[in-house]
DNA sequence: AGCAAAGCTGACGTTTACGTAAACGGAACG
DNA sequence: CGTTCCGTTTACGTAAACGTCAGCTTTGCT
């Protein structure tokens, strides 16, 4: 049942991320690793929330602001508590994040134009060479 | 023409930035504004810059990386020097732009889901409610 | 002239997200 | 049985991106 836990070295090379990081995110509790005697065992629960973590980074929040969103993905039947209040969380994350891609997309149009505009001074610049040639 | 130039205090204003910032992304060498005597000027190219910097943050790069791409919006045509290396900056700067908009994409279709499980979830918690009644 | 507000220049402090080094424990190998 | 890896803990170090505070001009009122 190698595939139902990980160890750290195994975590590292699946994720590209260093032990360092994987302690670090324990510490802070995003991760919660068990122990076989001193050693760490990572659960298929830790990496669908370390992919989900760095997912988070590549967007920009920080590790508290995911350490919030982490609960609703991981909440189940049992702990319903403070559902609605997670509810409302992930619904501005959500609204974040939609608008994120919008602004990407607008930034994406932009920096195609600048390209194009790049693009054309190059070829500006290949004709004067073959002119002088 | 106070729309020409604008000062430290109108900058941060319309950007919703501390001075300190200001001045900091001028020792960065992100912006440059010009001296009427000791105080700072920010041009329109200041606040076009401002306006990328800001954006480009959101979307999780370094401020170093923010100035390379600067490169490329202010590049006019007197200095065709390293267009070819800028333009190769941009490249990978669009790659990663499409690549983190198809993966927000993925999320927030990721994240839709779950929150329609704790609708559901809610909803179940308020019919447990009415049947009590 | 006087004085407060706005800006400026250092310079040190702070938070985030780890890196790095020291010192120790277990296991695996020749 | 020594040593060589892994992995662990503890602790200090670091880069990025500012915050904050002190002390000094400059400017705008009154």
């Amino acid at each position: 049942m190698t595939i139902e836990t990980m160890n750290i070295r195994e975590m590292c090379d699946a994720f590209d991320v260093t032990p360092r990081t994987l302690r670090f995110y324990e510490a802070k509790e995003l991760l919660f690793p068990t122990r076989e005697g001193q050693k760490r065992l990572f659960s298929k629960r830790d990496r669908a929330r370390l992919k989900l973590i760095l997912r988070g980074k590549r967007f920009g929040f920080s590790l508290e602001e995911i350490r919030q969103l982490l609960d609703l993905y991981h909440m189940d039947d049992g702990q319903e508590a403070q559902l609605s209040k997670t509810y409302e969380t992930a619904e501005r994350h959500l609204a974040d994040m939609e608008a994120q891609k919008a602004e990407l997309e607008e930034a994406i149009g932009e920096l195609k134009q600048q390209m194009a505009w790049g693009a054309a001074k190059l070829a500006e610049l290949g004709q004067r060479k073959n002119d002088a040639a």
